[in-house]
DNA sequence: TTTATTGTTAAGCATGTACTTAAGTATAAA
DNA sequence: TTTATACTTAAGTACATGCTTAACAATAAA
């Protein structure tokens, strides 16, 4: 499972803890102990969802002395908005045909 | 896991089946063995796919006679697209503010 | 009324996820 | 040079996910 880049972006988005991670990192980068900090776990489970985000090609780090600094990359978070946008998009358009067909038709009355 | 509503939206599209299942079901409704057809794996499998994407209210489904017909709902489709859109919108404004602080400060020449 | 179709349930198995605590390493501050 | 900080690794646990096959139920077709 998880070899298709989309499977890796939906999964990381798909955890409370990384959402958190992320809505912090689009203000700007920011330590492990600060994207830690907020959140009600241990510092290793949050390296834990720092890897699945870097996997998922959503986050860059870079290690400076003793400290870790996070980044995001939106490239991933802008493929799955598409898929997403297009996905609703096709299946309003379709139901907005239905609606217009069963108006036309006087159906379902 | 899976408390929030997101959580369960992003799982469900974390899957390339389900995916499908979804890519199928935007262009109408479709029964079981329909969603069942394209996809390499045993009709109780899609079963499976089928409620997980139920639980996160993205497809509902009703039976008559021996025939399920799933159609979907793209209202949670809707709500993912949105945070989606935010992170990536907040994530690129951010840097293309620091992009352009660089350039007026002339920083890293 | 036999038979095929459509779906459902149950049991089992392998792997992945989401943490924990404990014990390290490397760096910087006192 | 001792000590605190920031992160890392390892080991272990509990539960969830993604399938499988086999057996079954309900309905429709022959």
């Amino acid at each position: 499972m998880l070899n298709n880049k989309l499977d890796r972006t939906f999964a990381a988005l798909a955890n409370p803890a990384r959402r958190a991670m992320v809505e912090r990192l689009v203000a700007g980068p920011a330590t492990v102990s600060e994207l830690a900090r907020p959140l009600p776990m241990s510092v290793p489970a949050v390296m834990l969802h720092l890897k699945v985000l870097e996997e998922a090609g959503m986050v860059e780090s870079e290690k400076v002395g003793r400290v870790r600094t996070c980044r995001l990359d939106s490239a991933m978070l802008s493929q799955a908005e598409i898929w997403v946008a297009e996905q609703r998009a096709m299946g309003e358009s379709n139901l907005d045909r239905l609606v217009k067909y069963l108006d036309e038709t006087d159906g379902g009355q």
